[in-house]
DNA sequence: TGTGCTTGTGTGGTTAGACCACACTCTAGG
DNA sequence: CCTAGAGTGTGGTCTAACCACACAAGCACA
């Protein structure tokens, strides 16, 4: 652990001193969202380490969504903490989905559960849900395949906010991140592209009729079945031969 | 050089280059779980790019929690492919935590929710629930406050386990890790801790009880009322001053 | 024969210094 | 006033060296 104190001077890795430096820094409030991190060579000085343990900490942070480096000078540049565990966070799924350590299957089931739970505890009046409304119409404008599904994200996500809980919030799309690859390459899958899009518009709008009626309980079994539908459909159901009776 | 031109028309920096070719091995089974990867200085030869940018894609593969770094000869040295996704999705959250991007409560919130339909689908003859009750009853005998609080993580992780979905219970590890410096803290502000863990063992059992009946609801229900309890106790209320009349 | 020390080899960990590409800022020349 | 060029500070990359560590092989000695 970084901010293990007992270590602080013993088997501590350099790099490690720089991120518990860091970290303390932002629990500390020095560091905010949207400040900018000391230049590289600046920080290694200061710590009195080389650039490069300073640069490998930075590596690790930029992985985890919380700075994001930018070349040159001016408003873009220098190293910045932002605010994407998300894509962080989806990476590392995706990376562990490839090791198969995780089944594509439970990702699924996962995504099932929390996106049921936002929907049940979705707000009737969150502004998430116009733009949810809004997307419906855009997708209903939309007959390409790509911008179907990168709406289709969107809606997704939009729902999943609309319950106002960050944390479930960003699990969800970066479990979502985790398998993009796999749902675009499932879609090849699909018999019959335009039936099945004109499903999915019609469950869109039943699923958000749901929620404005403020029945969660409709709303997140209606998610439920939208969501196994499509994958059970496109040939990845939950342990097809599994032993239940 | 060689590099710079792939840089310059794919605007990848060098050390995404090294993750994106060590993901496709690792998509294509050429490495394996436990496999090593080729040792650094080889790697950037291979690759033709420098031992640095080698390190750089490496350290954050090691904070996905994909490998480990072991120095010296034998077995535990070299690069190592693992698969502890919990520890890193940890790091990451607690990160986030520390920006107060993602509010503690939302954490909790969240492992109430998959804890709950963790043990309302466990199966009554996991094996899992052997080990927790192994875990229950070697907490009766640890008085110690520390010792208490570890195997309290254990049996949760056990019971979540037992459900069977590897990535709920990896999120929920996850989970737990980013608040873990909050909870520890949070015992402090028990008014009596005896009487705290003594109701907790009795709750704990309760749970265990409801699982191997095959009680799904009441177990699920007893979770959730047993964690929010302990934070609720602990000082860490749902949003308390929240301006929602 | 056996034991214990020394040396060799391969691993990651760390450092210093140099150069590049980039984006903005300043300044001198028109 | 405007513009082209020099200046400055940023991250990105590379090279070359050294260190600490852990094991393996071989040698020296009892």
């Amino acid at each position: 652990m970084w901010s293990n104190h007992i270590n602080y001077y013993l088997s501590m890795r350099t790099h490690e001193l720089v991120l518990s430096w860091i970290e303390k820094q932002l629990s500390d409030g020095h560091l905010v969202l949207g400040g900018r991190l000391p230049a590289e060579r600046a920080l290694a000085e200061q710590l009195e380490v080389s650039r490069t343990s300073v640069r490998e900490a930075i590596r690790i942070l930029e992985a985890m969504g919380l700075v994001r480096a930018g070349v040159g000078s001016g408003k873009d540049a220098g190293t910045v903490v932002i605010a994407e565990p998300a894509t962080a966070l989806g990476s590392a799924l995706r990376l562990h989905v490839a090791t198969q350590h995780l089944p594509v299957a439970d990702i699924v089931e996962t995504r099932v559960l929390l996106e049921s739970w936002a929907v049940s505890r979705a707000k009737a009046d969150a502004p998430e849900l116009e733009e949810a409304a809004r997307l419906l119409d855009e997708m209903d404008a939309s007959p390409a395949v790509d911008d179907f599904l990168a709406l289709d994200v969107a809606f997704h996500l939009a729902l999943a906010e609309a319950a106002g809980n960050t944390v479930v919030s960003t699990i969800m799309g970066s479990l979502r991140e985790a398998i993009e690859g796999y749902a675009a390459a499932l879609t090849a899958n699909l018999p019959d592209w335009d039936s099945t899009a004109h499903r999915l518009r019609s469950e869109h709008r039943a699923i958000l009729d749901a929620v404005n009626d403020g029945d969660g309980g409709r709303a997140a079994t209606l998610v439920a079945a939208h969501i196994e539908g499509y994958y059970r459909e496109a040939g990845l159901g939950k342990a097809p031969v599994e032993t239940r009776p």
